[in-house]
DNA sequence: GGCATTTTGTATCAATAGATGTAAAAAGAA
DNA sequence: TTCTTTTTACATCTATTGATACAAAATGCC
């Protein structure tokens, strides 16, 4: 049989996800993700492919965490709509504070980033953010037909405003705003729709 | 007397101000801004310093372009508090319509790229984002004086609710949301906010 | 122990990055 | 015309970019 794998899988994911959160895709260089990985070029190329390729499966990466966070909370049948929002909004707000503060949100960073020119990646990501408001829709709709959405909106607008708070959170966090604003206007976002 | 000047200044720092803005600071190669403005190297070199200074050249050019917005809307003392922020919020929103859209904005944009880590650029960054808030606050506390506020929030967090809900605007102008949807969702913030 | 297979480590590639130096060009002044 | 000054144009520098090739190392199978 074959020599063996030195390097953990998602370790390796793991920590090259975070350089590109960082620092975004043209500022990480191989050599950076060479660095922060631990694991040498031969072995980059070899079990991830080039650098396109490696950061779309840090995007998935990043997607499985982002999933892990809607299992708990928006897709939560076991909590009602109104709960479960609020449950994904206070661990989304939680989560600035720790130790990926000021880093706001790959799938963000990337829409800003220049990576809109490369369609392929640029699809990824608004696939990937596409599911939140899948998440957030689907609860809102169940608001709206037990009548606990503000009767001024429908499940779409409120979606859309959440979606806008929540993207707006994600710049405002990597800006260094403290969580306990970004809180406060989420709170009241949120309380302005239902 | 000297060789007189080819170039256009204000075009020049237009044409890299918007590259930069198209594509970031990383990605934007100095060839690839010398092939925006048309002028050569040595005269990039000359008359606007190395990359950072010409990238806070093109900062502060952006800047004078918010200044005049805000003129004619937020700062704009013929207007009532509120009819300043919803016109303000209006050409915003409209300006998503135009040749530059899905651009969104170059302060938010370098807030989420890497640029982050030039303390000094980012301190510029922040400074110029803050007179956007600093006009908005100041409308806001005048409303609040006027009691057209809705009594469950004071200035600063209705401050920090609609530049939260502006830099979700330009992160989705950017993903290429539709002028008419980003309008609505801002009408309602605001509305929830009078 | 020798063989096959895969990973690892290193050397190296051409292309491009940002940056600098210098000579030619263009104008008015003397 | 000649001189001075500044811009412009081009050549060139070193470092780094992403990427590839290949030998050394490490395992199980025969």
């Amino acid at each position: 049989m074959a020599r063996p794998v030195e390097f953990v899988y998602e370790d390796v994911l793991t920590n090259a996800m975070e350089q590109f959160w960082r620092e975004g895709f043209e500022a990480s260089s191989v050599q950076k993700l060479l660095d922060v990985t631990g694991i040498n070029r031969g072995t980059l190329y070899n079990s991830f492919g080039d650098k396109d390729t490696f950061f779309k499966s840090c995007l998935e990466h990043y997607n499985k965490l982002v999933d892990k966070e809607l299992s708990a909370t928006l897709n939560n049948e076991e909590l009602a709509p109104w709960a479960a929002i609020e449950k994904y909004f206070d661990v989304t707000v939680m989560a600035t504070t720790n130790k990926r503060r000021s880093m706001g949100c790959l799938l963000v960073n990337s829409f800003c980033e220049s990576i809109n020119y490369n369609k392929d990646i640029q699809k990824l990501v608004k696939a990937y953010y596409s599911n939140i408001r899948k998440a957030l829709l689907k609860r809102l709709k169940d608001a709206e037909k037990a009548g606990e959405l503000n009767k001024s909106v429908n499940a779409e607008l409120a979606t859309d405003v959440l979606m806008n708070a929540l993207s707006g959170l994600r710049v405002h966090s990597r800006e260094g705003k403290p969580a306990k604003q970004l809180g406060e206007i989420i709170q009241f976002t949120i309380s302005s729709l239902r």
